[in-house]
DNA sequence: CATCCATATCCAGTTATTTCAATATATAAG
DNA sequence: CTTATATATTGAAATAACTGGATATGGATG
């Protein structure tokens, strides 16, 4: 409860009419919110930013191929190592990619799921909005 | 090409060992990335990034229970009046929620289409990361 | 047309992200 | 055990995003 806006209760009366009604109608707005699990929407906005930047999609789109290792990856993206480097924790961090240590070498590759579907979804709501 | 990583393709010549077929995967990792749309890629992370904020998540929550006004996902979401509107534009612009004025009020629901299977997807893959 | 009211927009302060060079870590090879 | 190499991490500057109060806009109402 960082700040009750008691303004917009106010509104949701006028607004529907019966003082009652507008009542019940907070409590239920209300309860859909409590009822959902701060900590799990924490974890889902962090693998929506992990996909929110150009750079990454393309990650992405590459891994889709097959494993690579990191200077494959620097290549496709055209990114200095650091830069690259930095992205790939962002995604392993989310869950999206995996790695395997082979060597001094460090090959990635999508995790199984539902990454792909994410990627086709988004660029079907794409498709739809143009 | 902002920064041909040179010193990338000499590390995938030592990972490949055949000096040519490291050339020919170099030119296969760039078709993959320059047959990219960089504008549709960038339009898919502004999707992301509009799905990457907890009230946000919280504002789409609360919109799967029908069409909502501003001072009712005001007082969902707990936030004031300034900032509910500034992300409703946000999830407005992305193209993932659509608004119907009327008089003074302002409704928004869910666009059609894949906002749902999007919001889904995303609980299936934090379930599965833990 | 003056006023009220719902929402949008602007603004400034704060915090988070991106970027890349420089440095650290860790495996391999001599 | 020293050197070379592949990647990760750090640091610092630039950019972008979030937040909430103040103000603007635009419809409704008298």
């Amino acid at each position: 409860m960082a700040c009750i806006p008691k303004e917009a209760v106010s509104r949701m009366t006028r607004l529907i009419g019966d003082a009652d009604k507008a009542e019940c109608k907070v409590n239920k707005l209300r309860s859909i919110t409590s009822k959902l699990d701060e900590r799990e929407i924490e974890v889902e906005a962090e693998i929506f930013k992990a996909l929110a930047d150009p750079c990454r999609l393309k990650i992405l789109s590459l891994l889709r191929e097959g494993e690579l290792c990191v200077c494959e990856i620097m290549v496709g993206v055209d990114r200095p190592q650091s830069s690259t480097s930095h992205h790939l924790s962002i995604l392993k961090d989310a869950g999206l990619i995996k790695e395997r240590k082979d060597g001094r070498w460090s090959r990635y590759r999508l995790s199984e799921g539902a990454v792909i579907d994410m990627l086709n979804l988004v660029k079907l709501m794409n498709e739809a909005k143009v």
